[in-house]
DNA sequence: TCAGCTATAATGTGATCACATTTATACGGG
DNA sequence: CCCGTATAAATGTGATCACATTATAGCTGA
């Protein structure tokens, strides 16, 4: 256990527009995200805000935000942590995200313009060319990129913050589930998507979307490769 | 407008083991869900503050809370208003609704035991008492205790706090909707839901908790209706 | 009478401080 | 050598204060 060990957070530098509490709050999300911290690891804000060469307020507040999004835990006894992962909740995750992304898609296919399709298009283009690079990390941003824009070409949508959150809870294990499986391939599932899009088929865009979320999440299906995971989760330390 | 009538929140006791931040936030989301505080009403800190006779930061902490559950919009002119409701948004939250809550129901269903299953058929004889008093106010709450109660018998349910999220953001629209449809009856598809649950049918248990959703919401059936609603609560005050 | 500018008031943000509670460390007895 | 207790350090919570920014009211001039 080395719930002292130094925390390598980059901070990247604050935008001059943007508040302190902002800026504390997108760099402890991509902390999460990219599984800098733990599950298990406990969280101080005093500690964060020295790590931060911060106030504890901007931290606190940005702590109880990501706790609000369920991307972190706020134990009673007073201490906050990242949420350890279980097989089930694992599942429950993946299929919620089925259930909210389906739906979001579905609804904003109708608002698909020609201008919206091409970008979408272009979009999957660049995830081909990092799927050939092999470079994960930028797959996954681009496969986040290419969502968000899907469903948020519903002008009404009110979906999109409740599937970050799903996101958000299924970070830092994606993270740790890419870096074990490196030569994972990532199906395409986008192409299925687009054409479904294409034709007005909604189901077919709801199995296209369904199918890239489980690919995604493909090694979830052998229990004994996640349950490996969530162990070395557990036990893990980040020096 | 009148932007600074007294906004008449009722505090309530603190609970000796709650902080007041709890406190705050419970408080204000009840406001907000019973419509004590309506769209387009401007609340500041200091106000909040004074009113409820606490520190700033409790306040603070509580509205970013509410901010971050789509509950209340903050502006980028550093305002925090109840956000206003249109035609549209209400629909989709209305089938967002459907969509999340249809599924964490199914998911919930093999978990609900012959305790679970009184439980519930408790609940539902409660809410046909209130349904005979004409109690709105109660009829919801038991309502949403109903729902609470199925969908958390999934013991890693991960969707309830989506969920709240979804009802929070309709809570002050279907208190002003209530409030003018007094009469309006309330169709009772909880039975048909416990029985879907007697028979493990997890396709009658979706269509039950579909059609409760929208008998629940169903003056928005009626566009003219649903308008002269979103109008209403533009222009109302609250005094 | 009304548009535009200025001064004043109010607001959000962030830092610092005090206090009660919890957690960690060290000491002493078995 | 292990464990329970007492002391010390650390933590979350909430209040207060200072400052920059924004909104509001008041005033001037056409």
């Amino acid at each position: 256990m080395d719930k002292h060990s130094p925390l390598n957070i980059i901070p990247g530098p604050r935008d001059g527009t943007e508040t302190v509490t902002q800026w504390v709050y997108r760099t402890l999300r991509d902390a999460v995200m990219n599984g800098t911290v733990l599950p298990g690891r406990a969280l101080t804000i005093r500690g964060l805000a020295a790590l931060l060469d911060v106030s504890a307020m901007p931290v606190r507040e940005a702590l109880r935000l990501l706790a609000a999004e369920n991307a972190l835990e706020l134990l009673g006894n007073r201490r906050v942590i990242v949420p350890e992962m279980t097989a089930m909740k694992f599942a429950e995750l993946c299929e919620a995200r089925i259930a909210l992304e389906t739906h979001a898609a579905a609804r904003a296919m109708p608002y698909i313009d020609s201008r919206r399709f091409d970008e979408l298009t272009e979009m999957d283009a660049r995830i081909d060319e990092a799927q050939t690079e092999g470079n994960l990390i930028k797959i996954t941003r681009l496969n986040q990129q290419f969502h968000r824009t899907l469903y948020l070409a519903n002008p009404h949508d009110i979906t999109q913050p409740l599937i970050e959150s799903l996101w958000l809870q299924l970070g830092p294990f994606m993270r740790l589930a890419m870096a074990n499986l490196a030569d994972h391939y990532i199906a395409d599932r986008h192409k299925e998507a687009l054409s479904a899009i294409a034709k007005s088929d909604a189901y077919a865009l709801k199995m296209a979307i369904t199918s890239d979320i489980r690919d995604g999440l493909a090694f979830a299906a052998d229990p004994h490769l996640l349950q490996s995971f969530v162990l070395q989760s557990k036990n893990s330390t980040n020096t």
